[in-house]
DNA sequence: AGAACCGCCTGCTTGC
DNA sequence: TGCAAGCAGGCGGTTC
């Protein structure tokens, strides 16, 4: 499931083999994604991320946003034929781009240029007050806030779990219940672990593979995600696993404990 | 207004 | 063995 570290890791690539390149071609394999004859011949002017969106900037101050959502990924290559669970391919002089995605929830839109400054991401311009003052005070799990895309850009599920871990602090705490402390603290931690899972180039599962098709390394620095019934490396006692808003969590009731503000 | 819930999708796992 | 049900979840849209 590509967060944050995957787009990252993806943008950073697509970086290196597209930029001052022109789309030689678009071929939509899936009718849901749009055939946008516009984009043929324009050169790549930048790649950029807004939350978990590639932005391929193009000349004219257009610009592709490709959001992978569950089950997406690009894929570098040279084959001519339709690769399995391809949706969409840009040629570019030196190789081939394809979305594949079984899930087929990956969307591609074209929009027009604008700098980042409305993002609210962690690594750019991340503004604490405005956070601690109209987000924090809402009344939902911390957990869901943090996954929530217009609160915080770029974290979900996997990595939601491991921060509120590493912060000590439960998944079922009432937002408005945490002190400027814990706040500050959740964010420390989510910028070290998000950072640490750019350099391992991702937490590959499931599906997770990068524009070489190459896992990343980072499940190897889980702590939480996907180990009910194993022990907290912390304090040794089991992790759980519960529901939130139809997601799955993982938290160690030892270390994750609730003093007051349960949700 | 804000919180909760639903729908989009398909491959894999689990249970009978 | 085979089939059906359950599960995975980002996020926009809808409902409560």
């Amino acid at each position: 499931m590509p967060e944050l570290p995957e787009v990252e890791t993806l943008c950073r690539q697509l970086r290196l083999r597209t930029v001052g390149d022109k789309i030689l071609a678009a071929r939509v394999f899936d009718d849901k994604i749009n055939d946008f004859k516009e984009i043929r011949q324009r050169p790549v002017t930048a790649i950029r991320r807004r939350g978990k969106t590639i932005l391929l900037d193009l000349d004219r101050g257009r610009s592709l946003a490709i959001h992978l959502r569950m089950t997406g990924r690009l894929l570098w290559h040279n084959s001519r034929a339709k690769l399995p669970h391809s949706r969409w391919r840009l040629r570019f002089a030196t190789g081939n781009i394809d979305l594949i995605d079984p899930r087929r929830f990956a969307t591609v839109k074209i929009e027009e240029t604008v700098c980042c400054q409305d993002t609210l991401d962690l690594f750019s311009n991340f503004d604490m007050s405005a956070f601690l003052a109209k987000q924090a005070p809402r009344k939902v799990c911390v957990k869901i806030l943090l996954m929530d895309p217009q609160a915080v850009a770029g974290i979900g599920n996997i990595y939601a779990s491991e921060i509120l871990h590493r912060a000590g602090i439960s998944p079922l705490r009432l937002s408005s219940t945490l002190g400027k402390k814990e706040w500050k603290n959740i964010f420390r931690f989510a910028r070290l672990i998000l950072k640490k899972a750019i350099e391992k180039r991702g937490t590959s599962i499931s599906d997770w593979r990068d524009l070489d098709g190459l896992p990343g390394e980072n499940q190897h620095e889980l702590r939480v995600y996907g180990k009910e019934g194993q022990n907290c490396p912390n304090c040794g006692l089991f992790i759980q696993k519960i529901k939130q808003g139809g997601r799955s969590t993982y938290f160690c009731a030892g270390c994750q404990g609730i003093s007051r503000g349960r949700c």
